[in-house]
DNA sequence: AAGGTGATTTGCT
DNA sequence: GCAAATCACCTTC
């Protein structure tokens, strides 16, 4: 049986509240090979028209960052080199922000993740970083624009956490978006050993 | 042409 | 283990 979608409603706090209330829910994928899932374990938020590092800075509508300017709640995801990358949109309609996930622990469909990361052997490198992560769960391209609360691709409520247990810091690899480089904007679960750095 | 990355290799400590 | 270098060959503008 399937673990229960949050409601929609769960992404309308702001940005940088949203990408820590994230920690520690259930990222969930299903597909016809089964059901995989783990634990978001680090975020990074983007903060739209503000943000050097945001696609959607200074309100830059394209193709790709559509998805942005609508409800929060639903999935970004864009491609980098090899890698597909995800994202959940957040902050009103046309508030174009949105919180990257980073990193998850795996929980359900350990097997199937083993299989499709089958190069690697060490556990703790399925996931830890925002591309490993797409490809254990198998997230694509294809996911693009779809909604948060329903199959195949969802969230569940994990395991509550305080503020103790959240860390912060600046952002990875946006080395040239000026001073927003130095924005403590990346969370993750203290001590987590899934973390990517 | 460049990018919010990853895997592999090499050369250290 | 860790750091630097290299390449992968997709999407977007």
């Amino acid at each position: 049986m399937r673990p229960k979608s949050l409601p929609l409603s769960f992404y309308s706090e702001p940005t940088l509240q949203l990408a820590q209330s994230l920690l520690g829910h259930m990222l969930l994928k299903e597909t016809e090979e089964g059901l995989t899932g783990g634990y978001i374990v680090e975020t990074e938020a983007y903060l739209g028209p503000n943000d050097r590092a945001a696609h959607s800075f200074n309100h830059r509508r394209t193709k790709r960052t559509e998805i942005m300017f609508g409800e929060a709640g639903y999935v970004y995801t864009y491609t980098m080199h090899t890698h597909c990358l995800l994202n959940i949109v957040s902050g009103g309609t046309d508030e174009p922000e949105a919180v990257l996930i980073r990193a998850v622990e795996p929980y359900y469909g350990q097997d199937l993740i083993a299989q499709r990361r089958s190069k690697i052997t060490k556990k703790k490198h399925w996931t830890n970083g925002p591309g490993k992560l797409t490809k254990a769960l198998n997230i694509t391209m294809d996911d693009y624009g779809h909604k948060l609360d329903q199959h195949p691709l969802w969230i569940a409520r994990g395991k509550s956490l305080d503020a103790a247990d959240i860390a912060s810091g600046p952002r990875i690899g946006i080395q040239n978006s000026g001073e927003a480089k130095a924005y403590p904007w990346r969370f993750w679960e203290y001590l987590n050993t899934f973390v990517s750095k």
